[in-house]
DNA sequence: GCCGTTTTCGGCCCGACTGTTTTCAGTCG
């Protein structure tokens, strides 16, 4: 057997250039050069599959930003693992250099100054050199700014991950909005940023104020009692850390502008620039305050329809705004019609205290037709899940009883359905015959143990998961928990094929310790020809309100309800579940 | 280093805030 180096994935190869763009503009490289590493490390990050891929069937010019030299640079890191570039470099300056880019007010220019002048190579050596107040000898540096820097250490040291989950800032960013729309003078009160990207964690919360007067609402704002420090504030922004320690900006603009105001502060920063580039190739510059005409007259936009509409485009929905195609769709007229919270007729996976849920069949039904939904499948655990207190086929019997009782004293309130949570045993067998599963109205197979297997191992399970007749959805494809447990090492391209060709759904688990699909797959097994069903696998009652954060991921991989099983009516649903099996 | 119905060479988003400054560079989003 031949030695083989290992492809890198995509999010090492985007480090790899991240930290090349770093080193570089230490090194005084011209911004451009620098930028266009930084633009092609993006392309890759936001890749729905493999760079190893696209390297493979020579496509890898095909990457936006990737042009001669970064694809012969991916080819050599693909091939050697090393690139030869990078190892030079790192001679020429010390790569420990980019932690100290990390921290807040220290960028390049600072960062080569306190390795020329002072020898400083690293984030340790930084701090000493601020403490022993060495800093201050430089030209340009004074005792606040060493105090400052040092504040800024702190801060990072004590976020250590520097983003928090959405679903940890969300309720956050909605308490500080309810009291900003309330301050005198404020017209509106809105998310932006990665927030209302609905990005799976974000780095900070941005907020943006229409205000006629902005300092009045600033100074309201820097009262607010949550607020622990306040990292910089001026006429129109300001920018703190709360008690909790999330970061949060403020930004206050008239409801004259604040059309363009909600644009630039929603972002994405690659999207934006590619948008002010389109502004500067129609004759115009665009920034927060509104378009700068040729004439010297500037075109305010109150609305953000009316930003894109002045360019020529279609409003572009938050979630596509990563610079990931977006723009050229909009231009092309075709953009997708993403799905909505309204298409969504149906939950399909929900537990009940037969198994591990916290409240009876009963008040699960009426949670779901108290939330809108049309119909409802439970889908309680099978026997092996123990510790879930799975179903035995005897219990599964009773349980059906009770649906069907249940289901009469609904009516037409809601439609319950009977359906499985079925365990995919560690050889990829089901945890119930044949027999029982038949009798089910929607089955969904699910890995809970022995997620550690080999890859070709692992991948084989879950395909003859996808294979058996009796399956109609995967859920939570790859296990992970957010921060706690790793994916399974899946082959995801054979696992998506597979389900494409069964007409099997792959589950986005809403859970916000879930979201899997994360947003990347979510978009590959759309782009292969999966459908996907977005479920909250609720256990209680509040649980089915957590759907917008499986929605946040499906419409950031550009997904249509046209895809999304339980966006169509229950019939349709069941006849898919009776005829998709092969 | 990338890219192209104004370009294969000459461009590459725009403004606010900070600190140390007699006019601005650096950082950030």
């Amino acid at each position: 057997m031949s030695r083989r180096v290992q492809p890198m994935d995509n999010r090492s190869l985007a480090e790899t250039f991240e930290v090349i763009a770093d080193l570089l503009e230490i090194q005084g490289e011209i911004i451009h050069k620098i930028l266009a590493y930084r633009r092609a490390a993006e392309s890759i990050r936001g890749l729905s599959r493999p760079a190893a891929d696209l390297w493979g069937a020579g496509e890898l010019r095909t990457i936006s930003g990737v042009g001669e030299a970064i694809a012969g640079k991916i080819d050599e890191l693909m091939r050697t693992g090393k690139l030869d570039f990078f190892e030079k470099l790192k001679r020429q300056v010390p790569v420990t250099l980019v932690d100290v880019l990390r921290v807040g007010d220290v960028g390049p220019k600072k960062a080569a100054r306190f390795w020329k002048e002072l020898g400083i190579t690293s984030l340790p050596q930084l701090e000493a050199a601020a403490r022993a107040g060495k800093l201050r000898s430089m030209a340009g540096m004074g005792e606040r700014s060493e105090a400052r820097l040092l504040e800024s250490i702190a801060a990072w040291k004590a976020r250590q991950s520097t983003r928090v989950s959405i679903a940890r800032a969300r309720p956050v960013a909605a308490s500080l909005l309810d009291r900003l729309r309330h301050l005198p003078g404020v017209a509106a009160a809105e998310p932006a940023g990665s927030l209302r990207r609905w990005r799976e964690t974000v780095g900070d919360i941005d907020l943006l104020v229409a205000a006629d007067k902005p300092r009045a609402v600033i100074e309201a704002f820097l009262a607010f009692s949550e607020i622990e420090r306040v990292r910089g504030r001026g006429d129109t922004k300001a920018s703190v850390v709360l008690a909790n320690g999330l970061p949060v900006q403020l930004w206050v603009h008239p409801p004259a502008h604040f059309g363009t105001a909600l644009q630039y502060a929603t972002g994405s920063q690659a999207h934006n620039v590619r948008l002010r580039e389109l502004a500067q190739e129609r004759g115009m510059s665009l920034s927060e305050h509104g378009f700068k005409l040729k004439d010297g007259r500037t075109a305010e936009c109150g609305r953000e329809e009316d930003v894109y509409a002045q360019l020529g485009l279609p409003w572009i929905a938050p979630e596509l705004r990563e610079d990931r195609g977006e723009i050229q769709a909009a231009l092309d007229g075709r953009l997708p019609g993403l799905v909505t919270a309204d298409d969504i007729r149906g939950e399909l996976h929900a537990h009940s205290d037969w198994s591990d849920g916290a409240v009876s069949l009963e008040q699960m039904a009426e949670a779901a037709a108290g939330a809108g939904l049309e119909y409802l499948v439970i889908t309680d655990h099978s026997k092996s899940l123990g510790v879930a207190n799975g179903l035995t086929p005897e219990r599964v019997r009773k349980q059906r009883k009770e649906i069907e009782a249940l289901q009469r004293r609904l009516g037409s309130r809601l439609r319950l359905l009977h359906g499985t949570e079925v365990e995919v045993l560690a050889d990829g067998a089901l945890d119930f015959d044949d027999e029982v599963l038949a009798a089910f109205d929607l089955v969904t197979a699910s890995v809970h143990s022995s997620l550690r297997q080999s890859r070709p191992r692992v991948t084989e399970r879950m395909i003859a998961a996808i294979r058996h007749p009796h399956v109609d959805i995967i859920g939570h494809l790859t296990g992970r928990m957010i921060g706690s447990r790793d994916p399974a090492d899946l082959d995801l391209e054979a696992v998506f094929q597979a389900a494409a060709e069964q007409g099997v759904a792959l589950e986005i688990n809403a859970h916000p310790e879930r979201l899997d699909l994360n947003e990347a797959h979510a978009r590959r097994a759309t782009e292969v020809g999966c459908l996907l069903a977005i479920n909250t696998d609720a256990h209680r009652p509040e649980h089915l309100s957590l759907r917008e954060y499986g929605l946040g991921i499906a419409r950031r991989a550009w997904v249509t309800p046209a895809n999304v099983v339980n966006s169509w009516p229950v019939e349709q649903v069941l006849r898919w579940a009776r005829g998709h099996a092969g």
